[in-house]
RNA sequence: CUCUGUUAACGA
């Protein structure tokens, strides 16, 4: 185990699905028993990658075979459902881990509370910070920056300054990770000028900006309709001796499609690609969706099929936007294929999708498809609004 | 050997 547990963290760490099942059978046929940790390892694995039932099935599969699931076990799986804003499973899941007999560590509190923060729930996610240190756990620099997060969530820049001032005087150092995070609250919140103070501060306590301080500022600038300054700032970032990276990039591009720049987008995206990043499924969409809105479905289409030869899976906001270029074009019957192949990948379609298509259908007097779709939306517990 | 926090896209 102690050979075959670190493989299995790797292949996860590198995508390999297939492979870890492949060497958990060689596991098998050798003989090796898996630990705990093997079990964890594989659990987390999946859940990195978005297989929360199949990290639920290995939970069964473990207790099955007589090993008992230890905190960590319950960290991982409690931090999948959280992700998911699936927080009803994460306190079943909870009660579990107190019913075996297990004390919630910090990083359980930590979990549930960013979980919280997630779905905006913050009156609960302070009643479990409070509870933490009813515990004797302290909330700690991850703590705060959850908490933060989730005053941003609810645009509540208030709340994000307080929570930071109080991690300073619990004593507690920010990071870089805590000083992006309120940085972003302050530039999204109207607070601009604050936020560059901020960045001197942090400077100031020895930390210096990284990519993602950076990639923060150059995209507030964007939206607070400073493009010249996002794009002196990325020319400083490099001058600074960092590298600009995917994001960066995707930000600049999506800016100047908003502005309808599509050919400084574009040499964006050709820099991007020269300097070895892969564009990703983000960028695509931002290119596909700026074409769609000026009404050039063809070079739309010429970046979708370019992202499939790539190899670059398209999500549900892809699919989003082109059916919703088709739909008012009046090409539902494309849209729909669209929608099934949505499917096929396993996407599942919102809210959105559905009212896209239910629209479709109606302009064109397809009242018959339009009222499965909204049947089949129902079954699927999305709720029409 | 395994568990937590920060940045980009659709919005009818």
């Amino acid at each position: 185990p102690f050979t075959y547990n670190p493989l299995i963290t790797g292949l996860f760490a590198k995508g390999f699905l297939k492979k870890v099942e492949a060497l958990q059978l060689v596991m098998e046929n050798e003989g090796i028993m898996p630990t705990v940790v093997t079990y964890n390892a594989m659990i987390h694995g999946l859940l990195q990658s978005g297989h929360v039932e199949a990290a639920r099935l290995k939970f069964v599969e473990m207790r099955a075979m007589g090993l008992l699931p230890d905190v960590i076990t319950y960290n991982s799986l409690l931090n999948g459902y959280c992700k998911a804003g699936n927080l009803k499973e994460a306190l079943w899941l909870l009660g579990d881990l107190r019913r075996a007999g297990l004390a919630p560590t910090i990083l359980t509190y930590n979990i549930l509370i960013d979980g919280y923060c997630r779905i905006g729930d913050l009156e609960e996610a302070r009643r479990l910070k409070e509870e933490m240190v009813e515990q004797g756990c302290l909330p700690d620099v991850c703590t705060y920056t959850s908490l933060m997060n989730g005053s941003h969530k609810v645009r509540n820049l208030a709340m994000a300054r307080e929570f930071f001032d109080e991690m300073l005087s619990k004593g507690l150092q920010p990071d870089c990770f805590a000083y992006n995070t309120r940085i972003r609250a302050e530039l999204a919140l109207g607070a601009a000028s604050k936020a560059f103070q901020l960045r001197e501060v942090m400077m100031l306590e020895g930390i210096s900006s990284d990519t993602v301080t950076y990639n923060i500022l150059i995209d507030g600038l964007c939206k607070t309709g400073n493009l010249k300054d996002a794009v002196d700032l990325q020319m400083k970032m490099v001058s600074d001796g960092l590298q600009p990276d995917c994001i960066t990039y995707t930000c600049l591009i999506h800016a100047h499609c908003e502005r309808g720049l599509l050919r400084e987008a574009r040499k964006y995206f050709n820099k991007m690609v020269s300097n070895r990043l892969p564009p990703s499924a983000v960028t695509y969409t931002i290119l596909i969706h700026a074409y769609c809105r000026k009404g050039n479905l063809y070079s739309a289409y010429g970046w979708f099929r370019k992202m499939l030869e790539q190899g670059v899976e398209p999500n549900e906001i892809t699919y989003n936007v082109l059916i919703h270029a088709l739909c008012r074009t009046g090409r539902t019957q494309l849209a729909y294929r669209h929608f099934h192949e949505m499917l096929e990948r396993g996407l599942m379609p919102n809210k959105y999708t559905y009212t896209l298509l239910i629209d479709g259908n109606c302009r064109e007097g397809n009242w018959a498809d339009a009222m499965r779709l909204y049947f089949e939306m129902h079954q699927n517990g999305i709720h029409p609004d």
